[in-house]
RNA sequence: GCCUCGAUAGCUCAGUUGGUAGAGCAGGGGACUGAAAAUCCCCGUGUCACUGGUUCGAUUCCCGUUCGAGGCA
């Protein structure tokens, strides 16, 4: 037997993933699963562009609004609700999409990466962190190399998080990381994902980003982050979010509103790039242009 | 009209006591399997406004021109 198709279509911020999305969700009887960090979260929607109800035109949508912006989530428990949601639309004889801008949680499905049970230890960090405080980088990267000499030279002696990544895996299950990755991959791949990945001008690409960015300062961008740090008291991940940090950076005063308007554009520009960097790297992926869904059925060949 | 100051990277400017130049920002490229909208790494040739002169050699000094800013009439 076949595999289930399942369509994936990424792209960066503001290339028009929502709107193609659910066209072709209507058209050929889908619904969609969401791959984006940040809409996961609860009460952030304007920043987040979250698609509104009526946008949505009754497509149902998966993993979208269901994580309080206090909680942590991860790629690993992403992993698992994806794999969930696809399966719940394939017992409907529909067709799952995924789509959305975040790269590792969509290489968690299309490269099938299984991730085993294991709790992050907050207190372990918080020690790490404070040797790195005390002790330096360099220290406790000589002790990353000693343990996975490997893992280290994938990454720069300054990138502290995967430098702790590291050792924190060693922690939790005694095995490295890079054995933890070779098991990650045992088990192959479920489903037969097509790959999709919009691509556009770098120039029309920024100016639809300025665009968007001054819309939701329109919308009520700031408003929205002043009722969240109301309503909520920790942000462990939500208020990394684009838009988010930055505001808060203005109701503290820090910067002027044109500073953090600017600062809001640049910072979304950049990430466009780091979104662009990270679909280039699978071979397997179909480029299309913005809004073209007649090549994406031209290629699933339903 | 006269006087003064300026003209150097996409922008703001530094610099060369004469040996063809460098910062910040912007921009570009890349890494990354449990925080990923996060985290981290790398990248600077530009008619030094234009014309002529002095000089072995001028972006640098001198003459003029153009443009801009300020001052005086």
């Amino acid at each position: 037997m076949s595999k289930p198709k399942v369509i994936v279509i990424c792209g960066p911020t503001a290339s028009g993933k929502t709107a193609l999305s659910i066209k072709l969700a209507q058209q050929i009887n889908g619904e969609i699963v969401s791959a984006d960090s940040m809409q996961i979260y609860k009460d952030m929607n304007i920043g987040t562009a979250k698609p509104t109800k009526e946008e949505t035109q009754n497509i149902k949508h998966y993993l979208i609004d269901f994580v309080n912006p206090s909680q942590r989530y991860s790629v690993a428990e992403f992993k698992k609700d994806a794999e969930k949601a696809i399966e719940e639309i394939l017992s409907k004889g529909k067709i799952p999409i995924i789509v959305g801008g975040t790269g590792l949680y969509i290489d968690s499905l299309i490269y099938g990466i299984e991730y085993n049970e294991i709790k992050i230890d907050e207190k372990y960090r918080q020690q790490l962190e404070n040797r790195v405080e005390k002790e330096g980088l360099e220290k406790i990267y000589e002790e990353a190399k000693k343990i996975d000499y490997e893992a280290t030279q994938k990454i720069s002696p300054n990138d502290k998080k995967r430098i702790l990544r590291i050792l924190e895996i060693y922690n939790a299950t005694g095995k490295t990381k890079t054995e933890q990755e070779i098991e990650s991959k045992r088990n192959g791949i479920k489903y037969d994902y097509k790959v999709f990945a919009i691509n556009l001008d770098r120039e029309i690409l920024y100016d639809r980003i300025n665009k968007r960015v001054d819309k939701m300062i329109n919308e009520g961008l700031i408003q929205e982050v002043e009722e969240i740090l109301k309503k909520y008291k920790e942000f462990p991940t939500a208020m990394q979010g684009i838009g988010y940090k930055e505001v808060v950076e203005y109701l503290n005063g820090t910067i002027t509103k044109e500073e953090m308007i600017d600062k809001i554009k640049q910072e979304t520009r950049r990430y466009a790039k780091r979104q662009m960097t990270w679909f280039k790297k699978n071979k397997e992926t179909i480029w299309i242009k913005s809004g073209d869904m007649q090549k994406i059925l031209e290629e699933i060949d339903l």
